[in-house]
RNA sequence: GCCGAUGUAGCUCAGCUGGCUAGAGCAGCUGAUUUGUAAUCAGCAGGUCGUGGGUUCGAGUCCCUCUAUCGGCUCCA
């Protein structure tokens, strides 16, 4: 007999051999309709696994994540089989799941499959998973395992399998199909009803640019035809909320082939709110004691020479700019560090001086790949809510505090509560990758790793994704579509101090090196504002709304009166106009409940005798009527009511 | 940069297997209407069908180049 604990601590016996199964029979009826995968003692193992020990049993279901996985790893390998049946010599790597569904990689030799293509396979799928054929594991030795696949002259599985250890290794079959696989399926085929296969793309295998590219199918699969219908209309929803469709219909940004890819142009609306994100961020550096500076757009090659950057970027980046004097060569910024420490460098400091903090909204330029641009999000052009902070070693630990407090201030203010937050270090198997002394980098990653903790930030370590100067705290924030993109970030740099030799003078009368931080609350204007337009499809916070109310003539006897209130909300900040063309006032309600606009004030007779505003709110309707006075008031109670101080 | 897809009026989209002067709605302009909480009516105007080449008696439609955009991969100072 064998103890199962089960989640709710209750302890079950068995027979040695029972399996999970007839573990969840033995639960309820239902329950064994349900249950798809399981783990046993933490590791994932299948519905059929006989258990033949001591340990405790989690069961999940579809609406479990690790279900969910389970489902959409099977899904993968019918995926494949189907694949396998209608291009028979493709060669098979990896089909995992995924956040949303599954993919699989895939070297169809001299094949191309396009998406007219998946309707088929789809199809082909579906029949696969009607025959409800059962999932089963299947040990192998390694040399069978390699004798497989060399048979098949399947490459790719062959290098996954050198790489694992004899004894480890198993298959899974199902049907005619099978796949080297560690495990974690539905009981089987039967259980998916629904299958969509996504999109075609190309995908390095083992992730390297310099290995063959691989096709990769995504798809999705339910197991209710309702559950897909619903999946793909929550993904038109999303797509409502896309920051390009949005940045287009509120006159945001535009882009201009003729100006070039990846440049925005900032329309008046958007370029104001993005005037008043940084009037926002200003008042508040100010408060933390940042000066304000101001660098050119250009700088010698030979200052990114110095900084390194040159060397790491320069032959992707644009190129120098030549002037009229022979060898004399100018680049566009890619970044404000290098200028900052120029700033730092423009007169001796002491001690007593430190903390520098030195603050731009610094335009920068990137030439990131063309397949890389993606709206606001990536682009060549951008302006970052840039500052970097030259400290003592013995301050960095709280001016680092300090510049959390600030993110979470700015991130808070603006409603973003679903980030998370990643330590970025170096991947200490690519040393080539980074530059400075082993000693610094274990010095920075502690310090910043120190710093998440005592603010209690929950937050991941994510190797090689530092930057090759220093480590980052990254804030990250995901769009409508559930992409993650890095907003905020502080950083910690001992090599820019070195490269520029700044220092200051120190107690004891010597020269020492400061230590420098990067930071940048936002991130970037641009990528701030496109994650914002997402998160609230275009309703922003009041005091942000490029209109925040919207005055509705009944007629145009009532202009005169329309300009009077205007007047008044002028008097009180409140940014409003006048709507006097010769439209039904139900035409001007639409048009601007369509363009988001907070408030509108209905004007007529009425109101015109009373001195009142007839008031009604965006997507809520008629509130009722009000004093002009009455509603200003309204208007700036809930701007305040929303705002958040910062407290030093 | 790589894989796949898309590009028709300011916007959203029709245009079947190549065949008369390329259509619609909204926006715009002109006029009428002076309106009470999500579209008043009528008329007018607007496109070298992303670019360049090719196939064809004939190309928005088929093929190629380039370009931009979209979904991924890689990259992201």
């Amino acid at each position: 007999m064998i103890a199962i604990t089960l989640p709710d601590g209750s302890v079950k016996n068995f027979e040695s051999g029972t399996t999970v199964m007839d573990v969840a029979k033995s639960i309820s009826e239902g329950l064994a309709r349900n249950v798809i995968s399981a783990s046993f003692n933490d590791a994932v193992v299948e519905t059929s696994t006989p258990l033949t020990n001591d340990g405790s049993l989690v069961l999940y279901t579809w609406n479990d994540d690790a279900g969910k996985k389970a489902f959409w790893h099977s899904s993968a390998h019918i995926l494949a089989q189907a694949l396998e049946v209608l291009y028979p010599g493709i060669k098979l790597t990896i089909g995992p799941a995924i956040d949303n569904g599954f993919y699989y990689d895939v070297d169809f030799g001299d094949k191309t499959i396009v998406e007219k293509d998946l309707k088929e396979v789809e199809d082909k799928m579906i029949e696969i998973a009607r025959g409800k054929h059962e999932f089963s594991l299947r040990q192998s030795s390694k040399s069978d395992a390699l004798d497989y696949y060399k048979k098949q002259h399947n490459e790719y599985k062959i290098e996954l399998i050198e790489n694992l250890e004899d004894g480890t290794i198993t298959f899974c079959d199902h049907d005619t199909f099978t796949d080297l696989c560690r495990g974690g399926h539905i009981p089987n085929t039967g259980i998916v009803k629904a299958v969509k296969l996504m999109s075609i793309a190309g995908a390095y295998w083992r992730g390297d640019e310099k290995n063959k590219q691989l096709t990769r199918i995504y798809g999705v699969s339910f197991p209710k035809q309702k559950d897909l219908t619903e999946y793909l209309e929550l993904l038109e929803e999303a797509k409502k909320r896309d920051h390009r469709k949005l940045g287009k219909e509120l006159e945001l940004f535009t882009f201009s082939e003729k100006v070039g890819q990846g440049l925005p142009l900032w329309l008046p609306k958007g370029a104001a709110l993005r005037e008043r994100l940084e009037n926002f961020l200003k008042k508040a550096q100010k408060k933390a004691g940042y000066e304000m500076v101001i660098t050119p757009h250009i700088g010698q090659k030979e200052l990114y020479v110095t900084s390194g950057h040159f060397a790491k970027y320069g032959a992707d980046s644009f190129q120098p700019i030549k002037t009229p004097k022979e060898g004399e060569e100018f680049m566009l910024k890619p970044m404000n560090c290098p200028h900052h420490c120029e700033i730092y460098n423009s007169k001796p400091w002491s001690y007593k001086d430190l903390p520098k903090r030195f603050a731009e909204f610094g335009t920068v330029y990137r030439y990131e790949q063309s397949g890389e641009l993606h709206g606001l999000t990536r682009v060549r052009g951008f302006t970052q809510d840039d500052a970097h902070i030259f400290c003592t070693p013995d301050q960095l630990d709280q001016e680092f505090k300090n510049v959390i407090d600030l993110v979470l201030y700015v991130f808070g203010s603006l409603g973003f509560e679903n980030f998370y937050t990643q330590v970025s270090v170096r991947d200490k198997n690519k040393p080539e990758k980074y530059i400075g002394s082993l000693e610094n980098w274990d010095k920075a990653e502690k310090a910043i790793i120190n710093a998440a903790e005592d603010k209690g930030l929950n937050y991941d370590i994510v190797e090689g994704e530092a930057a090759f100067y220093g480590p980052k705290l990254d804030f990250m924030v995901k769009d409508a579509l559930g992409r993650s993109w890095q907003l905020g970030t502080i950083q910690v740099d001992y090599n820019l101090p070195e490269r520029f030799e700044l220092q200051y003078k120190g107690s004891d009368n010597e020269m020492h090196r400061p230590v420098m931080i990067h930071r940048a609350p936002f991130g970037s204007m641009e990528r701030f504002i496109a994650i914002l337009l997402e998160h609230t499809g275009g309703n922003f916070p009041l005091w942000l709304m490029p209109e925040q109310v919207s005055i509705l003539c009944l007629s145009e006897k009532y202009e005169n009166y329309a300009q009077k209130v205007l007047d008044v909300l002028e008097i009180h900040e409140i940014r409003a106009l006048v709507d006097d063309r010769s439209e039904t006032i139900g035409k001007k309600i639409r048009e601007a409940e369509m363009n988001k606009i907070p408030y509108m004030l209905i004007v007529g007779e009425q109101e015109e005798n009373d001195g009142t505003v007839s008031v009604r709110k965006h997507t809520e309707g008629d509130i009722g009527v009000l004093s002009i006075e009455a509603f200003a008031n309204l208007v700036n109670k809930e701007i305040k009511d929303n705002t958040l101080e910062f407290k030093v």
